[in-house]
DNA sequence: GTTTGTTTCAAACGTACGTTTGAATCAATT
DNA sequence: AATTGATTCAAACGTACGTTTGAAACAAAC
């Protein structure tokens, strides 16, 4: 977390206030004290708290949903006219996105957090913003999914990407509460190995009859 | 949802509005407007918002637990000497969480959507509450789940478990974006439907190699 | 060294919050 | 009808909030 300008220092404050006290949890002045910096900052630099809030978003939204449509052209190129695997699929859908939620120098299991309380978060442009992204991933993964997962038929390939999606978010969100009931079997910082389990999971649970 | 009394009046409107605008973001005094109830009547009733709050809670939890166990037993019951089916366990473990999450005279959706944001809130009080509630619906499942998944080492026995709630908190929370997503395919309010959905996938998650 | 535009600052604005208070109202008992 | 205890009520308490303001500090260009 590079801390030199203003509005970085900002950005990274409220990241991690929104994600720990919600978004009407954190104050601005809690924030802005946080970041050592003087209350009216935010407004010279954002404008309001609703739009330091999208500013958090989108400065993590964007790279992460570029690096899952990268991850599946880049398999979808090295299968070339081969059929790609679902797994091959999968990995590029939740991989990115729990390497992100893992990696503290990108805001990590804050930002992550942060991501799982908006979810629920019935504020219509949180919603308009979350939405609208979700949806240009979608619609690039799609005929991938399909083209994996011939035999589904349309009801059900959907809901079973919506139990895919809160599995996921569900992961990148809560890394506590796994360390908890497992006794601390389970290590949520082997990112890796997280990812792995995830996939065969979720691989499993698409495939069903 | 019967209100005669101000507790009762209190609660309803005090569950709505938590789940719509968290904890932090809904006042007391939208509550008692809500409720058609004098503001100083929470702090009568209830003592704070917080104890409001944990109210709240307590009032659908400690019921749906209990369901969940006795549906436990009763296939465990049927089942006899034969090993209970893995179907039936996890049908016992979110059958009774989604049929309440869609029956709006206990809550339904609401209470959902407020459990889903909880799930994230860091609040001492909440969590200790929640996880509470989730250890002991666990060890009552613990044994029928390892008996019907033998081949699974401890350490990714616990994390399909964590899938597997991220999903189905995820499906109980949300029944909104998936008619988004699927342009109006999916019907949430078709719950055994969505039930047996649901229970096909993370069968097969489980069951995964 | 003065000017210009950007950024920071302390202080204040009005509003909404959780909570407290003490009197008014109500229902049941004597 | 009077008394008691539980409940409701309007009003106020102090605090914290998001936002605005206008001056101070700073940096770059002339």
């Amino acid at each position: 977390m590079p801390e030199r300008s203003t509005k970085d220092r900002i950005l990274n404050a409220a990241e991690t206030l929104f994600a720990l006290n919600g978004a009407s949890g954190a104050s601005l002045r809690a924030i802005t004290q946080r970041a050592k910096v003087n209350l009216a900052a935010v407004h010279y630099h954002f404008g309001s708290k609703d739009r330091l809030l999208e500013a958090v978003l989108a400065r993590r939204l964007l790279p992460l949903n570029a690096e899952r449509i990268r991850c599946l052209e880049a398999c979808q190129k090295e299968a070339g006219r081969k059929k790609v695997r679902l797994e091959n699929v999968i990995e590029a859908m939740v991989g990115p996105a729990l390497r992100l939620s893992r990696d503290e120098n990108k805001g990590g299991r804050i930002f992550m957090r942060l991501l799982g309380r908006l979810v629920l978060e019935p504020d219509a442009r949180v919603q308009r913003l979350l939405t609208g992204q979700f949806e240009t991933v979608l619609k690039k993964f799609k005929p991938a999914l399909t083209a994996a997962l011939p035999h589904l038929e349309h009801k059900v390939f959907f809901w079973r990407l919506h139990f895919l999606v809160g599995s996921m978010a569900h992961t990148m969100a809560d890394s506590e509460r796994i360390q908890l009931i497992s006794g601390g079997v389970c290590d949520p910082n082997d990112t890796e190995g997280t990812i792995e389990c995830l996939v065969t999971f979720l691989c499993g649970g698409l495939r069903a009859k």
